[in-house]
DNA sequence: CGATCGTTTGATCCGCATCAAGATAGGTGG
DNA sequence: CCACCTATCTTGATGCGGATCAAACGATCG
């Protein structure tokens, strides 16, 4: 089976049994979406559960005055919308639209749901996944409230090294600066002047291509004002990260 | 059985078996927090699963230069630390402080991760809280973002209501301002001023004293730059409650 | 009665948004 | 290959909202 294969590459279903495997497969399929396109739309009912195989996903909502709110940026292995699979409501509160092409696994809900007790290691990893994503969230909350502009975005390239698996030294970002500023929701302008900043923080940023020249001093400078800097992923993985590059 | 009925009470517990129910105030037990108390610290080792049943329980973090960053307030019938029962990390990333004499009633997590699968119906109702809160996080997370420090304030205001079933034409703040100025990410001068606004919005405070003047305006302005006004709780349920107050 | 806590008010400052213009680059057609 | 166009980004100038600092005010309490 072709879907199946795709199955076992996706993190949720790594170390699924054959049989649910197999069960999954007969009830998913693969679906995709160009660049600009939408999966869902706030209003939509609620049909499938989501999966990322590949290209990303902006999730957004939209202001009465059709300012765009990007409330997250999905890639390959992510679940779009696991929390809504659980909630009573019915209908999509926000926007799902590929930024590049994009494939999803979709599995209808009503199968999901039914079957939810009996994929009983799926069951909990969608739990933790849920989880993760409320500390998170939580964590970008404060993020905003604490830390400046820059701090912000220095944050941000940091987690996108440690996403995407990118060398520290150089890399590219993978989506426009248009995107990402929306998604650290700041204004493009503001992020623009922040890149200049952060030359003083170890971290040069020109056109579309990032190097962190200092990891020391930018890590240090983005968990500064930040609650969990002790136990901060970002920081800790990045310098273990750096010592294997050099 | 004393833990019994108080289990009843609470809305994790309202329709549960007798004999889950009976499990449950077997392994549990009511631990009570003077005002000031702490239930947890950061760094503290998760034990319990807590579900508050009487007073209030600051949720916060601290900024490595001393700032409070009150994350969360939970009374009655909240649950404290539903994703960390669920999450693989074993040491607690926040605080837990009572506002006031609060009670708690806790149950071991090892119990109750052991388990989980017996009690179906709790299992639900937990993941179900979990994603409510993720939803209501993301949608503050956007308030932050898109209203001005006034609206917030009218918002929250409304939400009191409602939480608490107050009377709109007149109630009394639950917690002190600076209590709430923190809660809203705000500063305690900014809260202050904002509620000077309000009285031009139909909502007059007067000490903690707070009476809507004019639903149909405030809830106008606390919604009107937030993209989930058509479906916004808040506003529905005030006006249908400000009817029935008539 | 002073003392402490919580709140208000005033004055000032700074960061980010906003508005407005350039700059750069990728793409298309002549 | 160049001229043109549009999308994306940068830079500059300005203004506003909320943070910050400082001081006064009011309540409660020993």
């Amino acid at each position: 089976m072709k879907a199946l294969n795709t199955l076992r590459v996706l993190p949720l279903f790594s170390n699924v049994t054959d049989e649910d495997a197999d069960l999954l497969s007969r009830n998913s399929h693969i679906r995709s979406c160009k660049k600009g396109e939408f999966l869902f739309m706030h209003g939509d009912e609620i049909t499938h559960f989501y999966i990322i195989c590949r290209g990303v996903m902006q999730i957004f909502r939209e202001t009465p005055d059709g300012h765009e709110i990007t409330n997250d940026l999905f890639i390959a292995g992510d679940n779009v919308n696991v929390e809504e699979i659980i909630s009573k409501q019915s209908i999509h509160t926000m926007n799902a639209k590929a930024v590049e092409d994009t494939s999803i696994l979709e599995i209808p809900i009503s199968w999901l749901k039914s079957n939810f007790n009996k994929l009983d290691h799926i069951a909990a990893i969608l739990i933790a996944d849920i989880s993760q994503r409320l500390h998170n969230v939580q964590i970008e909350a404060e993020h905003q409230s604490t830390m400046s502009a820059t701090q912000i975005v220095a944050c941000y390239l940091q987690r996108l090294c440690i996403l995407y698996n990118f060398d520290p030294k150089g890399f590219d970002l993978p989506y426009s600066k248009t995107l990402i500023a929306s998604r650290l929701r700041i204004e493009l302008e503001t992020f623009s002047r922040t890149l200049k900043n952060l030359k003083e923080q170890g971290i040069i940023v020109s056109g579309s291509h990032v190097s962190f020249t200092d990891v020391e001093k930018a890590t240090k400078f983005a968990c500064e004002s930040c609650s969990m800097s002790e136990d901060c992923t970002a920081h800790n993985y990045l310098h273990t990260r750096l010592k294997k590059s050099i």
